[in-house]
DNA sequence: GTTTTCACG
DNA sequence: ACGTACGTGAAAACC
C-alpha cells in the first residue's frame, strides 16, 4: 500500500514562480495550475501509487493562533495572480477525484506528517511531494520525500531516502529540526542561535546529535569558546526555534486509507475544465477526447443511421423531405451528407454518372432541400467554382457561434460542438493520414461526416434560441447570413492585377534596394543582414554608438519611431528607413501578390467574417485591406490593380464614419451639429479645443485635433496622445479635458458605456452585435484598462462595421435587381469598390453613394464620396 | 512557434 | 507604482 501525498501550497508556489505567467483567453491566470498538474502527472506516472492526496495550508484567524497568524503573515502573502488560481486548482483536483485536506490553523506539512506517520504505523508506505526543505525531517524508512526545486526554469527532483539524506547532510533526517533550531531560517522566520551558521550547525549536529544533548552537556563538550558563548546566549532561541521547525505529526484528522485510493477521473468535468483553461496538452496526454469520451457520446445516440444513396433511390429518398437538413460537403463536393433529423443520407460522387450527379446537386442545392450548414460561405465558394446555382442556406452554425462570442477565435465544427453540445466529434484527421485502415477508411468517413451533419443539426437547435435570447437574431438573419453570399461572390470574382507591371516594379525596387544596401554597408563599415533587427541593433547602438531610444524584450528596438528620432544623428538612418520601405514593398506586396495571382489573372482574396472581435471583416491570402496608400512610392502598388476589360472601378468611401457613429451613439450635440453643418470636423475640433477661430486654425493645430479625435475613438490616454503628438503629458491632458468639456455628450457616453459593460459583461453596437469583455473583471490594471478602452471603442468600430456590411448587402441586391453587370469586389472597412462596365459607371456611382449614405438613419447624415478610375490608384 | 516590424482602416 | 490607443495580416528573423 503506497500513498503519494502532496504539499499543495508548496508545489503550487514552485509551479507559479517556475513558469512564466500566462492566462487563458478570458484573462484567468493558469500557469500555476498548469505547472502543478505537470508535476502531479509526472510523479503519478513515476510512482504509480495506490492512493493520492493533496494537503493545503489554512490560516484562519482563531484566537488561539493569533500570534501564530502574525508570524505566518509574511509567508502567506500570495500575489493575486496566484491567489486566483487556488480555487481553480482545487476544482481540477476534485474533477480528478483526488482527496484534498486542510485544517484551520495547520500547515500542509503538518497534515502530511501526520498521515505519513499513520501510514508507517499501519505498515504502509508514503511518498511526500514538496518543495519545502523543512519537510525533509519526515524522511524515514517507509516515507520518502520527493523534493522539487526549480532552477533556471527547469524542475529538478531529489528523491530522499534516509540514506541519500545522510549522504548529503551527514546526520539523520529527524535531526534536521535540531540543525534548523541552531542555524535558523530567515525565510521561515525561524530565528535560530545568533552567530551560528550553516557550517557550525551542521558540525554540532553531526557530532552531538540533538540540541538536547548539546545543551545538557554544554559545559563539558569540546567546542570553541566562542561557539559555547553564542550557544549559551541563544539557549531560549534554540528551543523556541526547535518548536517552530517541528512538523506537528498529531493533527486531529482521521485518515481513512480507503478514501485515498485512486478513483477514475470525472472525465466530463475534467474535460470541460481543461477546455476552459485551454490545457490542450493535458487533454491529449490524459486522452480525455479519445476512446473514453467518444464511447460515452456514442451511447448518447449521436450516431445517425446511415443511408447510402445511389442513382436508383435518391429521388425517392430525398423527395419527401420537407424540414431543414444539415448539409456537409467534403472534398470539393466528392461526398455529401444530408441529415434530416432521422437519418444521414450519404452521397458519393463515385456512385453516380456525371449527369445524374449534377442533377442531384442541383436538387439538393437549388430547390429540393432546405439547408443549414457550418461555414456556408465556404460551401458557396465551392459551389460557385463548380458552376452550380444554389439557394441560400437557412442557418450557419459557425456564424451563429461567432456572433454569440466574437472573441472565441475558433469556430471549427469540432470546437463549436464541444462548446455548445459538450460533444466530442471524431476528427477528420483520423482518416486523412490513416495507414492500415484504408479498407475501413471510406466507411469511417461516411460515419464521420454523418456525425458532423448530426452535430450541425443539434447545434442549430441550441444556437438559434441563444441568438434570440441575446437579441441578435435580426442581425443574424438580415445581415450576417445573407452577407455570406455577397462575400463569396466577391471572392469568386476577384480583382485583376497587371502582373507584368508588378514584376517590373519589383525589379525596379530590387535595383534601389541593392544601392541602398551598398550605402548602408559603406556607412556601417561592414556587411550584415539589414533585415535582422538584432544585427541592425548591434551596428547602430554598439558599433556606431548611437543612443538607444527604447528596448524590446530581447534587445534594442529599431522600429520607425526609434529611427525617426535618430534621423539627424547619423546618415545611415535615412538609408535604413529607405531600405525598410523598399523591402517591405518588394516582399509583402510585389512578391506576395505575384504568388497569389490566379490562372484568370485575378486575385481572389478571402474575406473572413468570423475573425474580428468588433464585427469587421478581415482579408487574407492576400490581405487586400492593407495595400499601401499613405506614401507616394507605396501607393504605386495601387496602379497594378486594374479594372477588367471594358470596365472601371467605382470606389466610394465613407467620410469620418467612426466619428459620425460616435456623435450618434453619444448624442453629443456639438459634434452632431458640426457634422450637420458639413464642417471639417478636425478644424472645428481644433477651434473648440484650442479656442481659436475656425479660419485661424493652422495645419499643425488641425493635425493635433485630428490626433485627439482618433484618440477619443480608441479610448484615449494622455500618455499615448502625448507620445503620438510629441508634446508634454500635461499638455495632452489639457487637450483631452478641453475636448471633453466641449463634447460633454461624449464624456458622458464614455463613462456610461464602461459602467454598463462592467455591469452586464458586454458592449453592443447599433445593430446589437455583442462583444464580451471579461478583461473588465481582471485584477490586473493593464488588462482591465484594455477592457475599458475596448468597451469605448467597440461600439464605434463595430457599428461602423454593421453599417458598411448592410450597405454591401443593399448595393449587391440593387445591382442584381436592376440588372447591372457591375460587381462589388472589395471592402476596406469604410470603402467599397465596384468593378463596372464603362457604360454603367456613372449610374453605379450614384447607386453606390445613395445606398451607402441612406443605409441607416442616424441623428446626422452619413456622407460617402465616390470616384471612378481605370486603376485603384486613379479611383481614390 | 514566437517576436519584431510595418502595411491598412 | 505601473505601462499605455482600437481593429487587422504578412514577412523575415530567430530560437
Amino acid at each position: 500500500m503506497k500513498v503519494m501525498m502532496l504539499d499543495g501550497n508548496s508545489i503550487v508556489n514552485r509551479a507559479f514562480y517556475g513558469i512564466r505567467l500566462f492566462s487563458n483567453k478570458e484573462g484567468l491566470y493558469t500557469n500555476a495550475v498548469y505547472g502543478f498538474l505537470n508535476i502531479l502527472l509526472k510523479f503519478l506516472d513515476e510512482e504509480k501509487p495506490d492512493g493520492v492526496c493533496v494537503a493545503f495550508d489554512v490560516h484562519a484567524p482563531t484566537i488561539r493562533s493569533r500570534k501564530y497568524e502574525a508570524y505566518k503573515a509574511q509567508r502567506t502573502g500570495m500575489p493575486d495572480e496566484l491567489a486566483v488560481q487556488m480555487p481553480v486548482l482545487k476544482e481540477v483536483l476534485d474533477a480528478m477525484n483526488i482527496c484534498r485536506f486542510e485544517l484551520e490553523g495547520y500547515e500542509a506539512d503538518d497534515i502530511l506528517g501526520t498521515f505519513s506517520r499513520k501510514m508507517t504505523e499501519s505498515g504502509g508506505e508514503s511518498v511526500i511531494v514538496t518543495g519545502d526543505r523543512d519537510s525533509l525531517q519526515l524522511v524515514g524508512e517507509h516515507s520518502r520525500v520527493k523534493f522539487v526545486s526549480t532552477a533556471m526554469g527547469q524542475t529538478k527532483t531529489i528523491d530522499y531516502t534516509p540514506e541519500i539524506f545522510f549522504e548529503e547532510f551527514g546526520f539523520e533526517p529527524q535531526k534536521l529540526i535540531d540543525y534548523k533550531a541552531l542555524m535558523g531560517d530567515p525565510s521561515d522566520n525561524i530565528p535560530g542561535v545568533a552567530g551560528i551558521g550553516k557550517k557550525t550547525a551542521s558540525e554540532l549536529v553531526q557530532r552531538f546529535g540533538t540540541i538536547q544533548e548539546i545543551y545538557q552537556n554544554l559545559d563539558e563538550i569540546d567546542i570553541k569558546p566562542a561557539v559555547r558563548k553564542k550557544l549559551e546566549a541563544g539557549r531560549d532561541m534554540a528551543f523556541l526555534s526547535y518548536d517552530l521547525a517541528t512538523i506537528d505529526c498529531n493533527v486531529p484528522l482521521k485518515l481513512d486509507v480507503n478514501e485515498l485510493l485512486s478513483k477514475p477521473y470525472d472525465t466530463k468535468k475534467l474535460y470541460a475544465l481543461f477546455l476552459k483553461l485551454e490545457f490542450k496538452s493535458f487533454i491529449e496526454k490524459m486522452s480525455l477526447n479519445s476512446e473514453n469520451f467518444q464511447m460515452e457520446t456514442e451511447k448518447n445516440d449521436n450516431i445517425p443511421e446511415i443511408c447510402l444513396l445511389n442513382k436508383e433511390n435518391w429521388q425517392e429518398m430525398l423527395g419527401d423531405i420537407t424540414g431543414q437538413c444539415a448539409v456537409v460537403a467534403e472534398n470539393a463536393l466528392e461526398m455529401l451528407a444530408i441529415y434530416d433529423k432521422k437519418r444521414a443520407y450519404i452521397i458519393k460522387k463515385s456512385n453516380f454518372d456525371l449527369n445524374e450527379y449534377n442533377n442531384l446537386l442541383k436538387f439538393v442545392f437549388s430547390g429540393g432541400i432546405r439547408k443549414i450548414g457550418h461555414d456556408v460561405k465556404k460551401i458557396y465558394t465551392l459551389l460557385m467554382s463548380a458552376g452550380i446555382n444554389f439557394t441560400d442556406f437557412e442557418f450557419d452554425t459557425a456564424l451563429g457561434a461567432y456572433l454569440l462570442d466574437s472573441t472565441a477565435g475558433n469556430y471549427s465544427l469540432e470546437k463549436t460542438a464541444l462548446a455548445y453540445l459538450h460533444r466530442q466529434l471524431p476528427s477528420e484527421s483520423i482518416f486523412i493520414n490513416g495507414d492500415g485502415l484504408s479498407q475501413d477508411a471510406e466507411n469511417d468517413k461516411e460515419k464521420v461526416i454523418s456525425r458532423h451533419a448530426c452535430a450541425i443539426s443539434d447545434l442549430y437547435d441550441k444556437l438559434l434560441p441563444d441568438l434570440e435570447k441575446a437579441d441578435m437574431h435580426k442581425l443574424y438573419f438580415t445581415l450576417e447570413l445573407p452577407l455570406c453570399r455577397v462575400l463569396a461572390e466577391m471572392e469568386h470574382v476577384g480583382m485583376k492585377v497587371d502582373s507584368g507591371m508588378l514584376q517590373r516594379f519589383s525589379t525596379e525596387l530590387s535595383e534601389k534596394i541593392e544601392r541602398t544596401q551598398a550605402t548602408i554597408y559603406l556607412l556601417a563599415g561592414e556587411e550584415f543582414n539589414v533585415n535582422s533587427t538584432k544585427k541592425l541593433g548591434e551596428i547602430l547602438f554598439e558599433r556606431l554608438g548611437l543612443p538607444p531610444v527604447k528596448k524590446t524584450k530581447s534587445g534594442y528596438s529599431t522600429d520607425i519611431e526609434v529611427l525617426e528620432k535618430l534621423k539627424d544623428k547619423h546618415p545611415i538612418i535615412r538609408q535604413v528607413i529607405e531600405y525598410r520601405q523598399l523591402t517591405k514593398l518588394r516582399s509583402t506586396y510585389c512578391e506576395g501578390l505575384l504568388k497569389v495571382i490566379g490562372k484568370d489573372g485575378r486575385i481572389h482574396s478571402k474575406f473572413n467574417m468570423m475573425v474580428t472581435a468588433t464585427g469587421r471583416l478581415s482579408s487574407t491570402e492576400p490581405n487586400l485591406q492593407n495595400i499601401p496608400v499613405r506614401q507616394e512610392l507605396g501607393s504605386e502598388i495601387r496602379k497594378m490593380f486594374v479594372a477588367g476589360d471594358g470596365c472601371v472601378f467605382v470606389d466610394a468611401d465613407y467620410s469620418q464614419i467612426e466619428l459620425r457613429v460616435l456623435a450618434h451613439i453619444s448624442h453629443d450635440k456639438a459634434m452632431i451639429n458640426a457634422f450637420k453643418n458639413g464642417e471639417d470636423i478636425h478644424r472645428i475640433t481644433a477651434s473648440q479645443v484650442f479656442k481659436i477661430a475656425p479660419e485661424d486654425v493652422s495645419p499643425e493645430y488641425r493635425r493635433r485635433a485630428k490626433a485627439v479625435n482618433f484618440g477619443i475613438v480608441y479610448g484615449i490616454s494622455e500618455f499615448s496622445l502625448a507620445e503620438d503628438l510629441g508634446i508634454f503629458r500635461s499638455e495632452a491632458k489639457e487637450y483631452i479635458s478641453s475636448y471633453l468639456e466641449h463634447y460633454s455628450g461624449i464624456r458622458q457616453y464614455m463613462h456610461d458605456v464602461v459602467e454598463k459593460a462592467k455591469e452586464v459583461g458586454y458592449v453592443t453596437t447599433i445593430m446589437n452585435r455583442r462583444r464580451y469583455l471579461p478583461e473588465l473583471k481582471s485584477q490586473n490594471y493593464n488588462i482591465r484598462s484594455f477592457g475599458e478602452r475596448a468597451a469605448m471603442n467597440t461600439p464605434v468600430q463595430g457599428s461602423a462595421a454593421d453599417i458598411i456590411k448592410l450597405a454591401m448587402l443593399k448595393v449587391s441586391e440593387r445591382l442584381k435587381k436592376e440588372g447591372f453587370r457591375a460587381k462589388l469586389i472589395l471592402q476596406v472597412h469604410d470603402e467599397l469598390i465596384v468593378e463596372a462596365p464603362e457604360n454603367e459607371a456613372e449610374e453605379v456611382k450614384k447607386l453606390l453613394t445613395e445606398e451607402m449614405e441612406n443605409v441607416v438613419k442616424l441623428d446626422l447624415p452619413l456622407v460617402a464620396e465616390a470616384s471612378l478610375g481605370k486603376t485603384w490608384y486613379e479611383a481614390k
